[in-house]
DNA sequence: CACCATTACCGAACATAATTCGGCTGCCGG
DNA sequence: CCGGCAGCCGAATTATGTTCGGTAATGGTG
């Protein structure tokens, strides 16, 4: 993992269809070269993959939201039945398990307020093993990338 | 934005360097038809790019932890000053702005427990306008497809 | 119902890129 | 000093991206 493997996944976070000619010439080596360092990248499993990103507004899903919640009791059992559960909900864009008074903080996006309320309300609740649940709008998301720009 | 479409969306998210022959031949058209699709779903802002993803254990950043926090006054000068800073920090994966008694949301990815516990007594608390700090360990975080797989 | 205009689609030709592979270079251990 | 190994390179090959003119389907209009 030296200087160059950084500088390649620096590149390939902000664009991931950046060319490996590309590639190659703003590091200064042979694509033959940078395909190779890119295959072992992959290899040893330090680049998982490539992926799309989609604006949530264009799928009428701009409304997100960040629902924290407790789950009784907190046995492993429990906690992996009910992260199952909402990883299949269609709304879920990622389930975060906590440590602390939470056991699960769940990142949703939705239509709208109406379509917020009855994720909460008639899926979630309906829940036996839920033991809190407390639900905030999300105003604005800034994802960064993992490797900071030169 | 038809069936066409998010078909091409949802394959481009599993895998973002799928080629176009392939995705063509996935959906049953032309490559040049399904070239044609993916650059009016960029032009039209539904197709906001592509990014590898990284693992965080190959860059010594396996451990993460979401911080809730409060400042104070809550106001739009105090929030946005707050959350520029914040954006800056390298150990910052992403910054959730949220309503509700939490004003931010802070996923970060740092090497140790020592890394964690200086990020937020060296680095957050230093703020002024700080006015409350509650750190969570993540044990796991599930990112899903924003549209589901058929 | 016929007409036109518009849009989406296709396939072949062309341009560009990915991938392979044999050989070269430099570094390390003996 | 000298194998042996690992990383790198460049040219040849293969695969892919991209353009463009023509054609069929669509939808609105007189």
């Amino acid at each position: 993992m030296d200087e160059l493997d950084s500088a390649l996944l620096r590149l390939l976070q902000q664009d991931g269809r950046r060319t490996n000619r590309d590639l190659a010439e703003k590091l200064g080596i042979a694509p033959s070269t940078c395909l190779e360092r890119v295959r072992a990248l992959r290899e040893r499993g330090a680049l998982l993959g490539f992926h799309a990103e989609v604006d949530l507004t264009a799928l009428n899903r701009g409304l997100q939201a960040m629902i924290a919640v407790r789950v009784r009791p907190p046995t492993r059992a429990v906690i992996e039945q009910f992260q199952d559960f909402v990883a299949r909900m269609p709304e879920v864009l990622s389930v975060f398990v906590l440590t602390g008074t939470d056991d699960f903080l769940i990142h949703v996006a939705v239509r709208d307020a109406d379509h917020l309320h009855s994720v909460v309300l008639d899926k979630l609740t309906e829940r036996q093993e839920l033991a809190d649940v407390r639900t905030s709008v999300v105003y604005g998301h800034l994802r960064k990338n993992v490797i900071e720009p030169m």
